[in-house]
DNA sequence: CTAACAATGTGATAACTGTCACACAGTCGT
DNA sequence: ACGACTGTGTGACAGTTATCACATTGTTAG
């Protein structure tokens, strides 16, 4: 894969991502080859912007035709890289921690959950889905450690996101994806991105407002 | 209120929505006033991009002093149209579904579930938290039209996404805010947002990737 | 083989967003 | 009362991202 060293914009980011999920849906037998334009119209992205999304990363494309689905589809996988397995831990596991556990996506972009923690006495010990064992918060430096976990997720309340974050970076996680609505603090060296859904619904609420204020 | 007509920046809304959520765990008797600074700080973002965001829509704070906690609060509360109360729904009550009807986050910022659907005749008719009943789906249009509802959020299975959100539209639904990995299409006149934890996950690996590969 | 065609890839340009420096307006101590 | 001080509000500037137009290149029909 041909990388230029330019920045990429998270915008980018975030729109090849939503090609991924409709190439795998769109690919079909019959329809091999997509062009800018097709995508456009199902992501509702100009098809100037997703070309110059792709252009970033190379040319994968046949001019006068348009994409192979299928690799095309590879191709972005491997850019995101989401084409292999991340070790991946869920820390928190009340309504949304379960929500995420069961979710199916995970294994689809190569995020293998292999362990959840807890602090609830009457969870430690259970199991979520036959194979993911809940362990005791203070185990994390640890496991984390010894499984070589890659990637953290935080769902536990508020006040003690910081508290595990804390310990994710002790045990030597390389990234973090936070849904506490709080910003933790980590080092330089470590990845973070927090996930605002209250932020999404303020949005919500700030452009119904616009509109009725006119 | 004064709000300037120019364009906001949506980055702009959505640090608003930081502002509030740390303004209200700031906000102390014996800490009644705040700098942009000190915001800044545990925000995590620029004194001057806070004092940028907040001047257009107006002049809160004193100047050699700074802004009055409780006030500026709510302020963009106000802003944001979160200090009255939206009547919302949420269609689908699965993993996710469950998660956000019970996140007390909803009322404290001004969205007030008063009903749910779903389409599994195990779920409608039982209730969560009480007063929150489970109706049909083919009821979405006449109760959302009846009790005037103005916010729907959908945690259907992707395939339905754009059912529900029809039918929501036809009951007179103002806003829609999408948890399912699909842009469903709207008329003109709805405010839609999708909100994609996937591609927060999918920019989480990217991120790491690319540090992986220098 | 060649010309008409179709859709990509990209440099130039426009629009948007964030940063910075500083004028300005309140506050407080003397 | 007034000057030193502090932190806001904002215009100018810089950096970033999206849009556009079109040159480019592979395909296909005649
Ligand atoms: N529920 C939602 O829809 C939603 C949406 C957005 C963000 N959030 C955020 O996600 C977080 C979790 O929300 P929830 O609704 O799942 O809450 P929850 O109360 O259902 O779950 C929290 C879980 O974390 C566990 N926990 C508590 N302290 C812990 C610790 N120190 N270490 C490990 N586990 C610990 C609890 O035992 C519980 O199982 C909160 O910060 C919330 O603000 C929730
Ligand atoms: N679980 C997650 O963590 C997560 C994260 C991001 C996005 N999502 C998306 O949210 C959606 C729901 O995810 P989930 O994990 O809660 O799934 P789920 O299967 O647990 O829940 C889906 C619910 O929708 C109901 N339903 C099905 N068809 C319906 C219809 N036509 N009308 C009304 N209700 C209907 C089902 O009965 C079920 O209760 C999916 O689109 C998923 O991609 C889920």
């Amino acid at each position: 894969m041909k990388t230029k060293d330019s920045k990429i914009p998270e915008a980018t980011i975030k729109r090849l991502s939503t090609y991924v999920n409709y190439l795998g849906r769109l690919g079909t037998d019959s329809n091999p080859v997509i062009s800018s334009e097709m995508l456009g119209e199902s992501c509702q992205v100009s098809p100037a912007q997703i070309r110059k999304d792709l252009s970033y990363f190379g040319e994968f494309g046949v001019r006068g035709v348009g994409y192979d689905t299928k690799k095309l589809e590879a191709e972005i996988k491997d850019i995101l890289g989401i084409n292999h397995s991340w070790p991946t831990t869920v820390v928190g596991v009340g309504k949304l921690g379960q929500a995420l556990l069961n979710f199916d996506f995970f294994r689809k972009h190569g995020f293998r959950i292999i362990v959840a923690f807890d602090s609830d006495p009457r969870k430690i010990g259970t199991k979520i889905t036959d194979d993911i064992a809940i362990l005791p918060t203070n185990d994390i430096e640890n496991i984390v450690n010894e499984k070589k976990i890659s990637i953290g997720i935080i769902t536990t309340p508020t006040d003690w996101a910081q508290d595990v974050a804390d310990k994710l970076v002790a045990g030597g996680i390389k990234g973090i994806l936070n849904f506490a609505p709080i910003k933790v603090k980590v080092p330089e060296s470590i990845t973070l991105r927090n996930v605002s859904i209250t932020s999404e619904l303020d949005n919500l609420a700030y452009l119904l407002t616009q509109k009725k204020r006119q």
